[in-house]
DNA sequence: CCCGGTCTGTACGCCACCGCACCATTGGCG
DNA sequence: CGCCAATGGTGCGGTGGCGTACAGACCGGG
C-alpha cells in the first residue's frame, strides 16, 4: 500500500523523504485493537492508510466519548512530538485497514533535521485540538441525530467507498449514548433515503442530503483541517 | 505584577528570561474582554497573572461552550506557535485581571534561538488538549451539579483567593446549560456548606468537599497539567 | 438445515434538563 | 434617598435521552 496515501506522509518535505521510506512499517490494523492505552507512552506513532482510529476518553464508570478521529487525514501519536509523553485518552481501531509504523528515533531525527517537519505535525495538532474542541461543543448543543450524521460524515471522509462497516452500537459508544438512540437517528436518515444499512455496514447513498442533516461542527472541523493542511485535502 | 506569578514564564530557561523580560508587555485585562475572536490571526500571546480567560467555541445558533480555561498557569493564542495562525474560537476574558503580552516576533525568536522554549509551550499544549478531550466528555456524560463544581475548582486553581466572582449566569454561559440549572446546583452546594453565594460573587468555604461534588475531569485535568509541567505547580 | 449469537426494532416509565414566564431582592447610581 | 438594572428564586409543561426488557431478523458455523 502507497504510504503516500496519508496525506502527511504525503506532505513531508521531498528532501526528508528519502529518510522515511526505508524507515516506515508496514502495519494491519485489526477492528478494536488498541494502539495507546491511557497512559502509555509511545515508542511510536501510526500513520493510518486506510484504517480509521478512535481517540476516546474513558469516565470513572466505565463510559467513554469520542473526541477525535483519525484516519489518512493524520497521525496517532502526538504527545511523541509534543514532548509529553504519554496521554490519558485511549486510541482504538475502529475500522480495520492498513498504516504505516514509524519508529521515535526516525521521528525525533527527522524533527531534529527539518523545521518543516515538526511545522507540519503541529499544524496537523493544531486542527486535532479544534476538532476536539468542537467535539466537546456539538456533545453540549446538539442531537444525537446531528451527532450520527457527523461521525457517519467523519468516518467516510477517511474511508476509501461510500460504505462503513460499523454496527449501530459501535456508533452508540463512539459518541457516549445509547444504542436505541442511534436506532432511531438511522431509521430517520433510512427513511429519509440518505442512508441505507444492514447488520454492520452503513452505505451513504446521498452525501449532500446527510450533510444537512449534520450540524456545523462537522464542517468546522473540516474546513480548518483544509485551511491548515492544504497540501493533500481530504475527499 | 512579578510576571513569575505566570507559570509557563516561570518555566523559561534562565538564559532566556534576560531576552524576555524587556519585552513583557503588562496588560490589564477586563471582564468580557474579547483577546482573539474567531479567526483572528494573533500577533502576540497572552501569558496572564490574575486574570482568568475561556476558550469557547460558537454554535450557529448562538450558543456557545467553554473548552478550556486558561489562567496563570499557561498562555493564551498557541496557535501563534502551532503554525496554524488563526483558531475557529474565542478568547475571552473571564475573570479580570492583569497579564503579560509577548509579540509574536519575540516568541518566535525565542523558539528559534533555544529549543527548550517551544518544548515548554507545546507540554503546555498536551495538556490543554487534555482539558479539552476531557470537557468534551464531561459534556456529555455528568451531571450540572458536576460541572459546575468542577468549573469552580478550576476557576479556583487558577486565583490568588478562595473567592470567585462571577454571577451564575456567567458559569451557565460558560457551561452552555440554562442559569437555572446553576441556580439549583449551587444551592444544593450552599445548603451543603460547601459555598456561600451572593450576587455575582462565590466563595468557596470547603474546597475538599468540592472536590467530592465534582466528577473526575477535574482531576484528570490537573494531574495531566502537573505531569506535563512539573516545575511549578497551580496551587 | 438448524442453531446460536449478533444486530436491529420497539415499548414503557423515568428523569434531567430545557424554555418560558414571573417575581423578589439587592446593590449601585443619579 | 429612591429608582433601576442586575441577580437569583420558583413554578410549569415539554422533551430528549436514559435504563430496562424483550422480540424479531439475520448470518455463519456445525
Amino acid at each position: 500500500m502507497d504510504p503516500r496515501l496519508n496525506h502527511l506522509l504525503a506532505a513531508l518535505p521531498d528532501d526528508e523523504w528519502a529518510h522515511w521510506l526505508p524507515e516506515l512499517e508496514p502495519v494491519t490494523l485489526d477492528y478494536g485493537q488498541v494502539l495507546f492505552e491511557s497512559g502509555d507512552k509511545p515508542t511510536s506513532i501510526v500513520f493510518p492508510t486506510s484504517a480509521v482510529v478512535s481517540l476516546t476518553c474513558l469516565t470513572r464508570d466505565g463510559a467513554s466519548a469520542e473526541f477525535a478521529v483519525v484516519g489518512n487525514d493524520g497521525v496517532v501519536g502526538i504527545s511523541l512530538f509534543m514532548g509529553g509523553d504519554a496521554m490519558p485518552s485511549r486510541a482504538v481501531v475502529q475500522s480495520a485497514g492498513e498504516g504505516f509504523r514509524v519508529s521515535a528515533q526516525v521521528v525525533r531525527a527527522a524533527v531534529a533535521r527539518h523545521g518543516a517537519v515538526l511545522n507540519l505535525l503541529l499544524r496537523y495538532t493544531q486542527s486535532l485540538i479544534v476538532q476536539t474542541a468542537q467535539t466537546a461543543a456539538c456533545n453540549r448543543h446538539h442531537s444525537i441525530a446531528q451527532q450520527v450524521s457527523r461521525r457517519l460524515l467523519m468516518g467516510l471522509d477517511r474511508s476509501q467507498s461510500d460504505e462503513l462497516t460499523m454496527t449501530q452500537e459501535a456508533v452508540a459508544n463512539l459518541l457516549g449514548v445509547r444504542r436505541e438512540g442511534v436506532t432511531a437517528a438511522a431509521q430517520k436518515l433510512q427513511r429519509a433515503g440518505v442512508i441505507r444499512y444492514h447488520r454492520g455496514h452503513i452505505a451513504v447513498l446521498d452525501r449532500r442530503q446527510l450533510e444537512q442533516h449534520t450540524c456545523e461542527c462537522y464542517d468546522v472541523a473540516r474546513k480548518e483541517y483544509r485551511r491548515l493542511l492544504p497540501a493533500r485535502q481530504a475527499a
